[in-house]
DNA sequence: ACATTCGCGTAACAGATGTTTTGTTAATTG
DNA sequence: CAATTAACAAAACATCTGTTACGCGAATGT
């Protein structure tokens, strides 16, 4: 059968497999992650994955990589400083909608492959040691507007870390009993208890 | 080769069946639980397997229930009322001996099967939603003895449950810096945080 | 107009995987 | 002590996996 050429450029087609493999990681998870799907869910053949990428594991990586970047690009680069800029930065790792949802369901998915395979593991250290800084330094801002009591801001950024990891666990287990307005309620209460807590 | 013939009763060995499934998946994940691997990793074959379980689902499934109540059986049915009461409970589930770092490894690695196979979500929502249960009613408790300032307590089990799985998590992938006596120190941290919350 | 390259379907391939069948040995039963 | 059955190993099986080889039409350059 004559199938239309795409004259387009290289990369985009590679954004188009990529874009493939998020939809199967998100409904089928990494254990139902293979070329056969990847392929009839953009309604192609694994002659052109192979194409544009000569292994799965290369094809798995620039998948992972473009969606960690697209995650980033999505939100902003700066968020303002103080308690509403930490609450804004929070609220964007949250699954509130369907994207949300889907990336995130994405993320966790990967936790079992990274935990069978240290190389993978260290990747994710490393990622959420960024994402306890990038924390940190809203919590040590907010302190010095005197939104937040002092505090070790390294333990607060773990801690918030961990409150919005599970929060984001639970809610994909059970999406019905936690829609968007119970996660920011959670997350606000969240917030109000620690600009509450007396030193 | 004469094998030794295990005239121990069924159920016995299926438990032995079950344990090298939790070793096979502590060690692999669920992308490596492979019918021969557990075979090797019990020094048998494929064959024992199945004239055990007729199918790998039925496999897996009595491992994680058999986990499931294995877990529940090594920690306390009863737990002191009160503040104590509820460290103590939250504390058993942390990753903090070895033996809870493989339950807690299985379990986060599970989380892809589950989020990919509805049936196998709705198991984890009922377990997580028993969790918050149990958790609540040691709020609760908690308050009556006035070690905690009123609040609703579904929302503050929920908030200490996502803390607890999100530290979990973090500890999992990267075990280094989150050695026991950290993650005590950021749950007693925590805890503390609750109990000082103006109201 | 012709040669070359690109894009991609087709299909073959070897290895792994879950399942089924078959055979053998040790316990159990009558 | 024969007969049956439980407990496995061994191997065959069909299916699925990632990978590779091949072919053909369309675009592109000359």
């Amino acid at each position: 059968m004559a199938m239309a050429r795409h004259k387009g450029d290289h990369e985009a087609r590679r954004r188009d497999v990529s874009a493939a493999v998020w939809r199967v990681l998100a409904s089928h998870g990494f254990g139902g992650l293979t070329l056969r799907a990847v392929a009839t869910e953009m309604g192609a053949t694994t002659g052109l994955l192979t194409h544009y990428f000569p292994s799965k594991k290369d094809l798995i990586e620039h998948a992972l990589t473009l969606l960690d970047e697209h995650r980033m690009a999505d939100r902003p680069t700066e968020f303002p400083d103080g308690l509403a800029g930490l609450r804004a930065m929070l609220l964007e790792i949250l699954p509130l909608t369907e994207q949300a949802v889907t990336s995130n369901r994405i993320w966790v998915g990967s936790w079992d492959a990274a935990l069978a395979n240290p190389e993978l593991a260290a990747g994710h250290a490393v990622r959420y040691r960024r994402s306890r800084e990038r924390i940190r330094t809203q919590v040590v801002a907010a302190q010095q507007l005197d939104e937040l009591p002092p505090s070790d801001p390294d333990d607060t950024a773990t801690a918030l870390l961990s409150f919005v990891l599970g929060l984001i666990v639970q809610t994909l287990l059970d999406q019905a009993a936690f829609p968007a307005g119970q996660q920011i309620r959670l997350l606000d209460q969240r917030l109000a208890e620690l600009a509450r807590t007396i030193q």
